[in-house]
DNA sequence: CATTGATGCAACTCCAGGGTTGCACCTAAC
DNA sequence: GTTAGGTGCAACCCTGGAGTTGCATCAATG
């Protein structure tokens, strides 16, 4: 979508999709809870099956929210707060954006209809 | 009011499920552009039918991220800053808390390799 | 080596929601 | 009144994503 400062993260879609689902919240907040844990003892925490968590991990770290790695037989996962935090500027400076521009509309507004006061 | 306290994010979700989808992620892009604009208005800006952005703008005015008013045998919709403005906040805080706790669980594993270090 | 616990892969169900079309209704303008 | 532009309602496809089950596979441990 539209960008308002290029440089901004470009993973912002994938970031808002993946946030969009309620389970994966709940498994961001259970990891950033644990630190690190697997999918199976994630599973535990959670009101879906062990496949279910795997699949939402899977986006989770295609959205750079999580990152997973080997630890002997098992994979942990952990949080990652930068692109979290880059979407969050992302949209505070969108609603920035939109509160210029709409300051701006409110102006024009009010010439106008001041115009129309001082000759009808 | 979609903004009932501080910690319980109740409008969140509807504003992350909001802006999950590009075509309403287009749509408050072309209202921001425009300061206010009819469903039909809208809907030659955007490559799917009218009633597909009538639907989409019910979601956004849900989520509290949009207004509709009647103006004569039309509805303008309009952008609402302060929904976003919050979801914004909301998750610079999450990513703000994500950092802290992993800093306290790195804090934790260096003293403990430390101990293991002194008393084997 | 056999066992146990974890992951990986695949096929399958199910339904919410994004999209469409058609028509009825209302209101301004002629 | 008649017309035209705008909105509202309803029924209807259809794809994708969330969730499931079953089985194969791989690594640590006895």
């Amino acid at each position: 979508m539209t960008d308002p400062r290029p440089g901004g993260a470009e993973g912002v879609d994938s970031v808002l999709a993946a946030l969009a689902d309620p389970t994966r919240r709940l498994l961001l907040d259970l990891l950033a809870a644990r630190g690190e844990a697997s999918a199976t003892a994630l599973a535990e925490g959670v009101p879906v099956s062990r496949q279910a968590v795997v699949k939402h991990l899977a986006v989770l770290e295609a959205a750079g929210l999580v990152r997973g790695g080997r630890v002997g037989r098992e994979v942990r996962y952990a949080v990652r707060p930068a692109a979290l935090d880059a979407t969050a500027r992302w949209m505070a400076a969108l609603a920035a954006d939109w509160d210029r521009r709409l300051a701006r509309i409110k102006l024009l507004a009010e010439t106008a209809e001041a115009a129309e006061r001082d000759a009808p």
